[in-house]
DNA sequence: TTTTCTTGCTAACGAGCGTTAGCAAGCATA
DNA sequence: TATGCTTGCTAACGCTCGTTAGCAAGAAAA
């Protein structure tokens, strides 16, 4: 038992291998070759460490949401604060997620149908879960005045559509840093674009 | 030669029925044989129609780019209108294209990745094509001091994100029409959340 | 030293994949 | 009647898939 671990477990680079071609090409257009090839190993050694190929869309899918819920409980701890203070920091961190590992976060997106059941339920059953902290952060907002719009649920979901689609065009090397990003999302979903 | 042609062709029917499939599994998860018995057919009768699998996904994803450019070029004919009014005439085109055919909405999103060489390259410049009609769009509106936003690239990304998620939760019997969905999105994208 | 854990290999399994060849029935046109 | 198009079948092809069994080398732990 080495008290230094290593920081990466083989495992852990096999998840990370995995994230980068599920995005890349689809959970089921990726084989377990091509994964293998990737890490300079032969395929069936993959199973020495692993259970099989859903196991690991298991481990990334849930771990996101993992990420996302603290994310959302952090930005929203002080429950006194104004609704609308709340709702930007939600955004920031919800940005900040998916910034800080857009390949997971697009397997996360877009991926979740290949698993099968009853993970698949269950993961469904976490995002709407996710989904209604920011439909009745913003359904508190409209009764305190605080926001404006005909319907809370129609409003989260146009809110989290904007922010979802970041991972398909996000590049670490970009000219906008993830808090820029964050900021400027933050603040063209609240104010609007009309001038 | 029938004067009277069938509404639908054998070769449309595929189609159509090959596009829910390959919304609801992904394209490399739908197999030929999955998609001949959902047709009540063997599989490989469906080559009596047509040439290959990935034809019907090049078919469905340049058929939709078509309509996506018809229902931007009539909102804009009007150069003269104001840009605002234009803009959410373009918003209220594309939600009424995706909400027509939702499902082959989702496949032009999501699974174009599937398309080899040459054919992902020229869909992804007709998609940049269609993304820069947005972008300049909107950089007129900042222009004339009509619409205001940090950067007319990171607005028309945001603004066309909202809206690509609709087909990941429009139900043709939901709610809310096509026309109210349209007016929402459009209504909240241009002025905001803000109160 | 002995044991155990980690890591990886080769070889193969049963299954499913997209696709093709060859054939045939039904129908519209000539 | 004869022709040709549409539609669909059966059977099979070569290939790739995820996964497993069995083995072995090296490092760590006892």
């Amino acid at each position: 038992m080495m008290p230094s671990a290593p920081a990466r477990s083989r495992k852990t680079q096999i998840d990370h291998t995995a994230t980068a071609l599920f995005r890349a090409r689809g959970y089921a257009a990726t084989s377990m070759r091509e994964l293998a090839t990737a890490l300079g190993l032969e395929a069936g050694s993959l199973y020495s460490h692993i259970k099989s190929k859903e196991e690991i869309l298991h481990r990334v899918c849930f771990g996101l949401a993992d990420e996302f819920f603290a994310g959302f409980d952090s930005a929203t701890a002080d429950a006194a604060a104004p609704v609308a203070t709340q709702l930007r920091q939600a955004i920031e961190a919800h940005v900040r997620v998916l910034t800080r590992d857009s390949a997971a976060s697009a397997v996360f997106l877009h991926e979740w149908r290949h698993l099968s059941e009853p993970a698949r339920t269950e993961f469904l059953a976490l995002r709407d879960r996710y989904e209604a902290g920011f439909r009745t952060l913003i359904a508190r907002g409209l009764a305190t005045g605080e926001l404006h719009a005909p319907d809370a649920a129609f409003a989260a979901l146009t809110l989290l559509a904007s922010l979802n689609w970041l991972p398909s065009w996000y590049r670490p090397d970009g000219k906008l840093s993830p808090d820029e990003i964050a900021h400027r999302l933050a603040e063209q979903l609240l104010s609007g674009l009309a001038g």
